[in-house]
DNA sequence: CTGAAAGCGCTTACAG
DNA sequence: CTGAAAGCGCTTACAG
């Protein structure tokens, strides 16, 4: 910068005026210590600037696992949403290892960002969104939600959604069924399997699995839990599952059992992942808006980085039921 | 830092000593350092630490697109290797916008980042990667290459992998074989596409759809060329395609002309995403070690910013042909 | 409009 | 071992 000023008579200030558009300096000046510094190369150091005007136009922006399409179909709506916003998102993955989160969460905020987005937050993450508060660090959480934090959320209501695919799988004749859900951690999770048991409720019915509906998200645990299912209730007529992935488990199990999908068994799964629709596998689940997730996360933690202290907003974004080969008509 | 200082009574510079783990203060005075920091919640500025150190132990992950796996699978490797070479991975994505890339690389470079690693690097990106040289900014080209480039790589022997799944094509009896590439523009399609027509070429043979085996790699491609490749050669015995998601399009086109797989048409395609072997989807393929050309290339980088001035390197690493359902054995 | 100077929060020689 | 001080590369009041 010293070097750009000198090479262009002027002070270090005109030229940081000039580089930052700002007033306080000659057109004419400008246009010259434009040019130096384009001769030179010149490129400032955020680092300076941010530690010096003390925010980054960067949002930090949190995976659990950045090889779940969940997540970075998330991820996908960030970008063009930050572009827009005139910020930055740099992504960090937790890769599982869950217990990272408060390191990576606080190296964001050790770097200054302005705000940071969360994809997969639990109840045991309240001390640290604690601490990101008291430093002032704005965040907003991407569907998961911790229950009672006041904190900017955005999502779409799980527990609506199961509730009508499950009304979907009654309407179709089935009366023997089983939910094969996730973790009670996830409020995700519990919202759905909240939602299926409502369904069953109001049909007089409860699941022939109770209570034991919960488990792991991947598609191992549901094959594991199908086959477990099959042999203690081999009249099962339908299994709604948390996600797309058990399902895909689920099916496993089915080929392996010799079970017809939907003649035998109907499946339903949800978040409708590309995989749920690729050639002969045709799933009946729930449409969630990802990116559209992703988009508004950073809207709303834009405004909050702009002007904090309005009371924090819940934003319910449509979902779509998709009925697709695996459930009966 | 200063109320740490004054909290436990030494200057700043034992502060600094005692939280980095340096020698330069006694034993009692850094546990009493300690102490007061962890009291008061006090977490050191790594802006002021990086921009003062001039080097920052952070290493930008730039990812063409963030919702295909197979740039996540290779992000998810860095994430262990980063861990144990103790780097942070700060991830960027292009999200589909190429023409990003530079302004993306910089910012990480203004950033004071100690090293870049990409994944799709292209021949028309050498200007930035002189610039980065330039600035000393070390970088990784993961799997895709540009020629000539005097920088480390990691990635696989596509051409000879490719070459294999030809010849195992070949061997099935296929005669009149069609090949649906990517881009020339990526080096792993240019080289895929390389080893196909060696294998060819070797049986006396050549692609049906010579010299138009170009395209992007997309499923709605791949169905398109599938169609149009089915209309003029409607006799066409195997399809080697330049990727899985390329043969998905392939698949999706054979369900709506009646074609069986792989009765009247063998089908390979490349990478063997999680995808490609789903339910009754069993699709011939080449396994790519992505996890591992990450972490690969996070050690390959941490070694370039511990010590550069050594030649660049190009490491190889093993691929396997899948050979499944899609093609006779 | 322009320049000299302070300061963001650290690290790191350099004397004591 | 300890402290005072310079400096990383910027931005931003503050005088001229």
């Amino acid at each position: 910068m010293a070097d750009v000023a000198r090479g262009a008579g002027v002070s270090q200030a005109a030229v940081s005026y000039a580089l930052s558009g700002n007033p306080g300096v000659s057109a004419e000046a400008r246009e010259k210590i434009l040019t130096i510094a384009e001769e030179l190369g010149y490129r400032p150091s955020k680092l300076a600037r941010d530690l010096r005007s003390g925010t980054a136009d960067v949002i930090g922006l949190v995976l659990a696992d950045i090889t779940n399409p969940f997540y970075t179909d998330i991820a996908s709506g960030t970008a063009d949403a930050a572009d827009e916003a005139g910020f930055e998102v740099l992504i960090s993955n937790l890769g599982g290892h869950d217990n990272r989160l408060r390191d990576v969460a606080m190296a964001h905020a050790d770097r200054h960002c302005g705000g940071l987005l969360f994809t997969s937050l639990v109840a045991g993450d309240r001390p640290l969104l604690a601490d990101l508060r008291r430093r002032g660090i704005p965040f907003v959480q991407l569907y998961r939600r911790v229950r009672g934090e006041p904190a900017d959320w955005v999502g779409i209501d799980d527990r609506t959604a199961a509730h009508e695919l499950g009304c979907h799988v009654l309407a179709g004749g089935a009366r023997r069924i089983a939910v094969l859900g996730g973790t009670p951690r996830s409020s995700a999770s519990a919202n759905r399997v909240a939602g299926y048991r409502a369904a069953l409720r109001e049909a007089g019915l409860k699941a022939v699995n109770e209570p034991g509906v919960w488990g792991e998200l991947t598609r191992q645990s549901g094959a594991e839990r199908a086959h477990a299912l099959f042999a203690r209730h081999p009249d099962v007529d339908a299994v709604i599952c948390g996600n797309d992935v058990i399902a895909l488990g689920v099916l496993d199990a089915c080929r392996e059992t010799g079970r017809r999908v939907p003649a035998d068994l109907a499946l339903t799964g949800f978040d409708d992942m590309s995989f749920a629709s690729v050639g002969n596998l045709q799933l009946t689940t729930v449409a969630v808006p990802r990116d559209l997730i992703g988009r508004r996360g950073v809207q709303m933690l834009a405004e909050r980085i702009g002007g904090p202290g309005r009371a924090p907003r819940a934003e319910v974004l449509p979902h779509a039921i998709r009925l697709r080969d695996t459930t009966s008509r």
